[in-house]
DNA sequence: CTCGTTTCTTGACTTAAGTCAATGCACGCA
DNA sequence: TGCGTGCATTGACTTAAGTCAAGAAACGAG
């Protein structure tokens, strides 16, 4: 299965993991696939899994409490998909992920998560590394939020995310970036008389 | 010295070390204290060391391409300060860090971290926990942020955080917020109005 | 292919935030 | 204690986003 080379690829990157033993987490490894729509887990459903994406695209997202969706992220190629949620006593997701795409993932189980660390150290390394970006970046991302107004928002996505203006529904894409779907259409007609 | 209280507080929280191992930690921990106004590390210096707030409040910020200071977080009791930047190349930090008031923080030596997990594996445990329970909360905030206007983002301060509003000047907390001070002044005006 | 639903766009209007400028207030420092 | 600088408030105006409603386009199911 080519789609396995992927993972070669990103655990080359991320560790210096020998090729047997790289071979050997792969082959423990569970991939699977994903019709588009399918969802992933739901919002106040404790996850039991976690996903690393090979191809394709999920949408997190929340319903709050006017009863409208919030986007909170999009997640597509080479992104990991856990829930943090230590804090919370029931542990349930606040999120609800759904396929926005057919899409490929790693499929990972939250209760193997121990044994495989005690077999293979080096992925626990490269999993907190993994948190540690994660985390870096959505810092970095909130931090431009709150600087910038809607329509550089959408314009860095632009820039920065381009595959996603195609991939995604416009709407939700405008709950992304924090605005109505009205808004975000003007915003795209405003630009492209610019260009003009 | 009554502060060390606070830590051992916490680290019974998160941790199930017998009070002996504590003591160790405790013990090897560097404790300063800081003057209002000091700037910890500044950006574009590479951080060297981390730290733990046991008294006082620091805030987060940057100057963005059009000289604007814009404030991504303030920290304050019982909250950790560590930069995340392994995928920049220098590892230099986008922020700076400044004391906002007098403050007591634990001081961690990057450097000396491997050895301090090696000594104590149970304090790496519960330093990943930490990691992740920050990294939720922000994606948490960031939801939250991108749902609201800037007068919900306020109340929910007001909510969350009461006392940020009296310790952090006002222009501060507006930036933090996404808005320009006048606005927030307006916004605190309008919510006095609607009080009566 | 067609129908029906969903999504996107456009218009008219309201509302709130940004901007610029002026004034008042408070705190720190001499 | 007085003075100056920086911070907060207020006003007038501009600009852009929200809201409501209607029409057009795209999409999926049968």
């Amino acid at each position: 299965m080519v789609i396995k080379d992927i993972l070669y690829k990103y655990m080359s990157r991320w560790t210096s993991l020998n090729e047997e033993d790289q071979q050997a987490i792969v082959d423990e490894i569970h991939i699977e696939e994903f019709k588009k729509g399918t969802v992933l887990f739901k919002q106040g459903d404790v996850p039991t899994t976690c996903y690393f994406i090979l191809k394709g695209c999920v949408r997190q997202y929340s319903i709050d409490e006017e009863g409208r969706e919030v986007t909170s992220n999009f997640f597509t190629e080479e992104q990991a998909i856990a829930v943090f949620n230590h804090h919370k006593p029931d542990k349930s997701s606040d999120y609800t992920f759904t396929c926005v795409e057919d899409s490929v993932m790693v499929v990972g189980d939250l209760d193997m998560e121990k044994d495989m660390y005690s077999k293979h150290p080096q992925l626990e390394s490269m999993t907190r590394r993994m948190i540690e970006e994660n985390f870096s970046q959505v810092q970095e991302e909130f931090a431009a939020f709150i600087a910038s107004s809607p329509e550089v928002r959408f314009k860095t996505l632009l820039l920065k995310r381009p595959s996603l203006i195609d991939r995604v529904p416009q709407h939700q894409l405008a709950s992304y970036l924090g605005l109505t779907p009205e808004s975000l259409s003007r915003i795209k007609k405003r630009i492209h008389q610019d260009l003009r």
